[in-house]
Formats: C-alpha cells, structure tokens, sequence
DNA sequence: AGTCATGTTGACGA
DNA sequence: CTCGTCAACATGAC
C-alpha cells in the first residue's frame, strides 16, 4: 500500500490527534507498549515509508511493509497489530510492523535523504551517488532507502521514464546533469503523487508504471523484474536511454 | 480461483 | 563473513 507519499497522506489525516492524550496502546505486535499510558502524543511526522508518533522523551515507528492499512474509528475483522487509544477515538493498524526508539528521530534518521522533507539534500545525493553507488544500475540505488528514502516502485519507475534513463544504466555512466535532473524529477515526482492520493489518481495518471504501451512511440513497454531489487520495471528502450 | 502487488526482514545454505 | 534466495506477513484487487 505505502510509498513516501502515501505515509505522508496519513499523517496529514491524522494531525487532529496531535496534542491528543493517548490513555493505550495496544495489539499482538511484539513492541513493548507499556510506556504509552495515558501519554501526551507531541507531534505526528513521517521519515520515507515511516510513520513516527512523537512522545515526551521517546518515539514510536509504524512500517506498513506491502499489506499494511490503518483505520479511524472503524475495526476490520482480523486483530490489529498496533493500536492507539485515545479518550474517544482510536486508530487501528493492521499487518504494522512498530518499533519503540528512545530519543528523537533526528538521533536516528537523516533527514537530508528523505525526498519530501524540506531538508531533502539533492547536492548530498549526488554526491552520494557518485562516492558511494557509482558501480551500481540506476533501478537498484532508486529502490535503496538509504539513499531515496521514500521511493517506492511507482515513483522508482516513473521517475526513470521521465528523466529519460534506462533503469539498467550504471551510475558512473550517467552524464552528471542528468543525474541531477533525476533527483530533482524525484523530489517532484513525490509532491505530485502526494496530490494524486487525495484523488486516488496514482495509478490512473501514471505515465508508465502498470502500463503496456509507451504513449510516445506507442510501442510495448518492456516490463521485467530487473536488476537486484527484482521488483517489476516498466521502461520504453525508444525513450530510456542506456548508459553503461 | 489464481496471480500479482505501492515492502522489508530474517532464516538458510553456498 | 557475505551474498543470493526464499518465505513470511490475521491482505486485497483484479
């Protein structure tokens, strides 16, 4: 269900319980839930495809993985994994994975990669890119959250097809300003989804990704589980131009 | 009904 | 030790 975006368009929906006393929390996850008793909840914010309930002194991540959903107010049939109590209200996670760190998340998470923070660092990735990733194909180092934190297989797809690169090419084989256009059509690409969720028009606009025919050329698409991530890739070879 | 998926982790063996 | 492979995940859309 989640990429970047669409944790970010869930912590939006939930900004009314900011400021919110949690009384519980509960489910069959194995994280320690004793803490989060009747307990001011100081902010909601995301970090990629993370979900992060801010407390006093700790903070707690949500990780919806494939299957993950959330509810207000409204149960499914099966257990929730995480839930959190609320004096009138509840919200319910199901197939979450949670995990409880002491501190704050800048203690943990960097900011500069995630591609919807304002922080996003696009000169950081670059050089990232270049120091770190230069020997590796393009499709992988998009999918790594080291890096894209956030990028999913939607915008990983879309992204190439509109920076016109071949998801195959290596990185030191990209001319630098091309690059530089990627992570930028990346950092948009990531606002723009964010609105088509609110419409629920991620997969009707998208240009590429579940698609059959490029609508340049009108010519199939290649689609192929490629490289390591082995996740499914949808290019055009008229317009992706190969770099290796 | 079978298949496939917006994701990650951990087990296992080479 | 590190890498590839595979399954698992109270799932859900087509």
């Amino acid at each position: 269900m989640p990429e970047g975006p669409t944790i970010k368009f869930l912590a939006q929906k939930l900004q009314k319980f900011v400021g919110e006393k949690v009384t519980e929390a509960s489910g069959y996850g194995e994280m320690d839930k004793s803490k989060i008793d009747n307990i001011k909840l100081e902010n909601i914010e995301t970090f990629g495809k993370n979900l992060i309930f801010l407390f006093k002194d700790f903070f707690v991540t949500a990780h919806f993985g494939l299957f993950g959903s959330m509810k207000i107010n409204e149960r499914k049939k099966v257990n929730a994994s995480f839930a959190l109590h609320f004096t009138n209200d509840e919200i319910n996670f199901y197939v979450t994975r949670t995990k409880l760190y002491e501190g704050k998340p800048q203690d943990y998470f960097n900011f500069k990669t995630d591609i919807l923070k304002p922080e996003f660092d696009q000169k950081l990735i670059l050089e990232t890119l270049q120091n770190k990733f230069s020997k590796k194909m393009i499709g992988d180092v998009l999918m790594d959250q080291s890096i894209f934190t956030g990028v999913g297989n939607i915008i990983r797809v879309e992204v190439l097809y509109r920076s016109k690169i071949h998801p195959e090419s290596i990185v030191e084989k990209i001319p630098v300003k091309k690059l530089k256009e990627l992570i930028k059509i990346t950092a948009y690409y990531a606002e723009e989804f964010l609105i088509l969720m609110t419409n629920d028009c991620v997969k009707k606009d998208a240009i590429v990704y579940a698609k059959k025919v490029c609508p340049i050329h009108k010519t199939d698409l290649e689609i192929e589980k490629m490289g390591k991530v082995k996740r499914t890739t949808y290019w055009c070879k008229k317009c992706q131009k190969l770099y290796n």
